[in-house]
DNA sequence: TTGTAGGCGTTATCAG
DNA sequence: CTGATAACGCCTACAA
């Protein structure tokens, strides 16, 4: 035990200025500090003339709450940390998709006092985010743009066993329980493949992205199904595999170009790969009106290109709201149970004529 | 004065997990509580033995120092707050001008030490920045795609009244003293459309952004003195208005098929106005051989569309990364002075070879 | 080289 | 209804 004297001491911040407390509040109001708390936070059974006392002095002075001293107090930071993988070496999803999504996300977790933290995932990979919880820098954690490689299982399944809130966005790891939001891609490149044979194709190349993302997985039951539903025999020699760049799109042309006259129709796993195909085969004189190129995503490109093309909306926008959502409310105890694995409803958009 | 009696009380977390604390690290490390954070913050000298000890035992304990009890006692948050328009209301820029920028702004906030606070600006416009500071949640604040309108002046203003450390990208206001970093429009612009007159075009005309944004006023002067320097008369009858939406130039498409006949190209602000202007001028059976058009921004779109689009290439990466590291100079003091307005160089891309 | 203890600005728990 | 004060986890002068 100790005998306290009390102190006055000054601090002044960089600048000069004085920082507003609750206890300079406190004097101006005439009242105690923890009346101020109160008043601040809606607390308890307050006399009117009291209140409006503290708004006034509080008005008077500019005081703002120092939420670092709240966080610390509540042990909370009060931030939804997002993981983005590094952009300028994405050129895998486009930009638009990532924007797309954090923009739903920013929405959602603004709308319930969240913050957002972004961070971008390092080059070496081995971001710990257990450490983020650790530090207590967020208090849940949206990922992004994870794929089904031994660093990115590793480090999601640490976070799982120390039950820490995460979600997963587009991506899904077979073997580990976590909650996760994605589109619906097997329904999605059904219908887009589905469209195909009702407009009279039958042998459809398919282009997957990396087997890395499960939603390649995705497309590739949704094209499967779609033939069998239609009784077209699956043909293994029609399927490749690009890495959702242009680039990879356009590379696969001199490929495609050579067994074009045996196939009618390639779907392509995101826009950007159709537009570099299409381009590609320009180049070697085979125009869409040869052959039907569709891709999916419908991002900006898709729209914008020469003919616009044929691909399928996924609600970007909404998986990022709906993971946030999910994931505020598991945090807030609000949902139990299961790890959710939500996957929202895609639309073909059907843009040439000709296919 | 107060006696004050020790109590032991334990707290457990949700989970019922133990946090682990420094005191912990202390205890189990044999050594005071002092003595851990001068380890963890490499401070003083320390015996190597005893920080061997302290080490060993926050290794043991997975101990990881609470950033929130850090920020609070330190009195700064660590975060480096980064306001966007409400993306997706925001056809304006694409969503790559932000994504690109963004990353910039992470790459160099993160090679300082510095986290990322993303807020989109609020639909009501009336997102008080003051209160970031005061609340203390950001210790700097980087603003995109402000305009010049009297809410964002006025909410600018008070920020540099208070002599908090803010940076603009991509918008200067006429009178207003603030740190800023932009691509420099006006030679991107000059050089576009000396590009364009040495190519045998004379008769220019010009979609131009909003002049809420200083880019547009920027752009608008560079065209200005291109014309100026190759004896070109200027016609203030050739200069549109757009709103760097796609749509927008699609929209101008009837009036300039009006002109055609009358000038020799058509310089659009961003690459979307430029494709949109193109499709419509498609359907009117004007074709990219009858009339030139010139885009800016360089965005993906540009060298997806058929043909590619000849542009300037603004370094938006560079403008994030630009910015963030003079405005933690500018906080740590290692710089001082004026405001600074970057302004870096643009690269004009050239791709169609018929113009 | 290391330990002691005050203080950071809240929240929340008790008394009154 | 309101005031007093412990506690949060850490940093840092100051003392030893």
């Amino acid at each position: 035990m100790y005998i306290k004297v009390s102190i006055v001491k000054y601090t002044l911040n960089k600048g000069g200025g004085h920082i507003t407390t609750r206890k300079d509040v406190a004097r101006l109001a005439g009242v105690s500090e923890a009346t101020v708390s109160r008043v601040f936070n809606n607390i308890g059974p307050i006399r009117e003339h009291t209140k409006q006392a503290v708004i006034k002095a509080a008005a008077e002075l500019q005081y703002t709450p120092n939420a670092l001293a709240q966080n610390f107090v509540r042990r909370r930071s009060g931030n939804l940390g997002v993981i983005l993988p590094l952009l300028p070496k994405v050129h895998l999803f486009s930009k638009y998709y990532f924007a797309e999504i954090l923009s739903g996300i920013g929405q959602a977790a603004n709308e319930r006092g969240y913050d957002l933290l972004l961070m971008f995932a390092s080059i070496e990979g081995n971001l710990d985010y257990l450490r983020l919880f650790h530090a207590r820098k967020v208090d849940a954690l949206i990922l992004l743009g994870r794929r089904d490689i031994p660093e990115d299982r590793a480090s999601i399944s640490a976070l799982l066993e120390d039950k820490h809130p995460i979600c997963l966005i587009g991506q899904r790891f077979a073997g580990l329980l976590a909650d996760s939001v994605d589109a619906d891609h097997i329904t999605g490149s059904y219908e887009m493949v589905r469209h195909l044979v009702r407009s009279g194709h039958r042998r459809i190349a398919f282009i997957n992205g990396p087997l890395e993302y499960s939603n390649s997985e995705d497309r590739l039951a949704g094209y499967r199904a779609a033939l069998l539903d239609h009784d077209i025999t699956f043909d293994a020699s029609l399927i490749f595999e690009g890495n959702f760049s242009r680039k990879s799109g356009y590379e696969l042309a001199h490929t495609i170009a050579g067994i074009h006259e045996h196939i009618d129709a390639v779907f392509a796993s995101n826009d950007r790969m159709a537009i570099g195909l299409i381009q590609g085969l320009n180049e070697l004189g085979i125009s869409y009106e040869d052959l039907t190129v569709v891709g999916y995503d419908n991002a900006d490109i898709a729209q914008f290109c020469n003919p616009p093309l044929t691909t399928v909306e996924v609600p970007l926008f909404e998986m990022g709201q709906l993971a946030t959502n999910k994931l505020l409310d598991r945090m807030s105890g609000k949902l139990i149970g299961d790890p959710f694995e939500e996957k929202l409803p895609t639309r073909l958009i059907i843009r040439s004529t000709n296919i």
